[in-house]
DNA sequence: CAAGATTGACATCTCAATCTTT
DNA sequence: AAAGATTGAGATGTCAATCTTG
């Protein structure tokens, strides 16, 4: 996704920037004060930058998207090395089907291998295979270096504690039904 | 889009949490420091959740999704109350396509009008209507309220700063073609 | 040829319906 | 009835091809 809150138009914009200017403010717009519309938009802005970087790296290099490389690390790395297709879809920012279709892909490609569960009838194991997790470990290797030069490396580690921070007071604030 | 980084398995994983806790970590498995993953999936997390929870409330009021009211939004606030569709797409974190087709959706439901651009014979504008202008002004209004509940009130004025200067850094590393 | 706009083909992702098992 | 897994339908978004105009 990437989806963006709607900026007061600037006339005329220019065509390249991330995050327009906002300095030409048409009256009547409703609008964010100066920090907090700039902490928003930068927030979308960067999300959209640094994912769409990492997808394309992963993509290119590996054939993986980001959700499969989720997937299949999370399979690998289980100490079991299988884990429950509901378990998958819990930790990850995906959907139920949307984790048995990328386990249809990846079993596809020989990286994961389904199987049944023997104490329960209705659940199906995600198995990793040899090729999985040899795939898992480059991909991710990959992966992390990207993040620490695209994101860590940029910000010293005080930003990044309080980047911490900003998310637990930020999270979490769901009741469940 | 939501995509995730992957994170070292917690065994049998809890159902509910948006952020797995990564307490138990499996050896071998490449991660990042703690500081860093908390910073970097909670960034992820957090982005998630609030686009969700953005997209399901304007989607449910208004019938619009975040890009619709982005481009909506900033048509109508233009000072000429028109833009060109490249324009559109250049602000916007959307590409020339996407764009045309929620125009396309936009004037459907008769919020905006395509016309002719003189001056350029390839050009075309996007106007905005009375329906459109008045419905970007209520749907803004509201979006903005839930981006202050959701996003700026939980945090303090200093840390709205402080992303503001993350943003700045992470941003703008693309050299251009 | 390059630029603006549209279209077709495809990837990603979610919701709701379904089927099986508990 | 509820839970796990899959499937179908549809929304959202991108890239590449195309068509028109500069």
């Amino acid at each position: 996704m990437s989806s963006a809150t709607p900026s007061p138009a600037t006339p005329e914009a220019g065509h390249g920037g991330a995050v327009p200017s906002c300095s030409e403010v048409v009256p009547g717009a409703p609008r964010l004060p100066d920090v907090q519309e700039r902490a928003w938009m930068g927030f979308l802005a960067t999300h959209s930058e640094l994912t769409r970087g990492l997808e394309a790296g992963l993509a290119e290099r590996f054939g993986l998207s980001l959700s499969a490389l989720e997937v299949l690390a999370r399979v690998a790395w289980h100490p079991d090395g299988r884990l429950r297709m509901n378990d998958l879809a819990c930790g990850a920012l995906l959907s139920q089907s949307r984790v048995s279709r990328l386990v249809d892909q990846l079993a596809g490609r020989g990286l994961i291998e389904r199987s049944a569960c023997p104490s329960d009838s209705r659940g199906v194991y995600a198995h990793i295979t040899d090729a999985g997790r040899e795939l898992a470990g480059r991909a991710l290797e990959f992966h992390f270096q990207e993040v620490r030069s695209r994101f860590v490396e940029p910000l010293e580690e005080e930003q990044l504690r309080l980047l911490g921070e900003v998310w637990e007071q930020l999270l979490g604030r769901c009741p469940g039904p």
